[in-house]
DNA sequence: TGCCAGGCCCTCTTTAGGGCCTT
């Protein structure tokens, strides 16, 4: 009965305990989630270097672009409303999200005292890192740059949200993995 | 004191170390 809504964020650093989200895009179908925020903390370097977002004046530029942005809770908000509207519990997937991707929006979930809201539709995490770990023994690469080259024969536009999500989900199109696998691959909410 | 991500997986393992993967 699950539905599965692939989704990635982009941050301000790697340090899951206190680095800001900056974008939060998922997809599942046709139908695409996309919002960004300005983080209330400077972007690393090294975040800058893959995601090119930088502040300038306050205002989130992407590269040389300036990008529309609403406030945090607002996006917050408006993500569990889209996660809603599927009336099924969701099983979020996202590439490492036991480890990078659900810390994070589950810490800001609970700043922002939108926790319980945000558990009452989704029923856990997927990690297809893990998944295509358990599929796919004795790859060089698991990262996601690599299985899209591999699984779909392309590159991509890597580290913008919204292309991210999309990837995942054609991977996961193509993978087609048993429900023993994808079971093996999720956590449960804590 | 000074360091600063860190959980997971693999393996030349379990009395542990190192690389991956995410921004």
């Amino acid at each position: 009965d699950k539905i599965i809504v692939f989704f990635d964020l982009e941050t301000t650093g790697l340090d899951t305990s206190q680095c800001d989200i900056i974008q939060l895009a998922a997809v599942c179908e046709e139908r695409v989630f996309n919002k960004y925020t300005v983080p209330q903390q400077n972007i690393d370097e090294g975040a800058t270097e893959v995601n090119g977002f930088t502040v300038q004046s306050g205002h989130l530029v992407l590269y040389e672009s300036p990008v529309e942005t609403i406030p945090i809770d607002d996006l917050l908000t408006s993500f569990i409303d889209f996660l809603r509207s599927f009336q099924r519990p969701v099983l979020l997937a996202a590439h490492n999200v036991k480890r990078f991707d659900a810390p994070v929006l589950t810490r800001v979930m609970k700043k922002y005292d939108l926790y319980p809201q945000f558990q009452q539709v989704v029923s856990g995490f997927l990690d297809t890192l893990l998944l295509s770990k358990r599929l796919f023994l004795g790859m060089q690469s698991y990262s996601q740059v690599s299985l899209v080259k591999i699984f779909l024969q392309r590159s991509y536009d890597a580290h913008n949200a919204e292309e991210d999500a999309k990837m995942l989900q054609e991977l996961y199109k193509v993978w087609r993995p048993d429900q023993f696998t994808v079971l093996a691959s999720t956590s449960e909410f804590i």
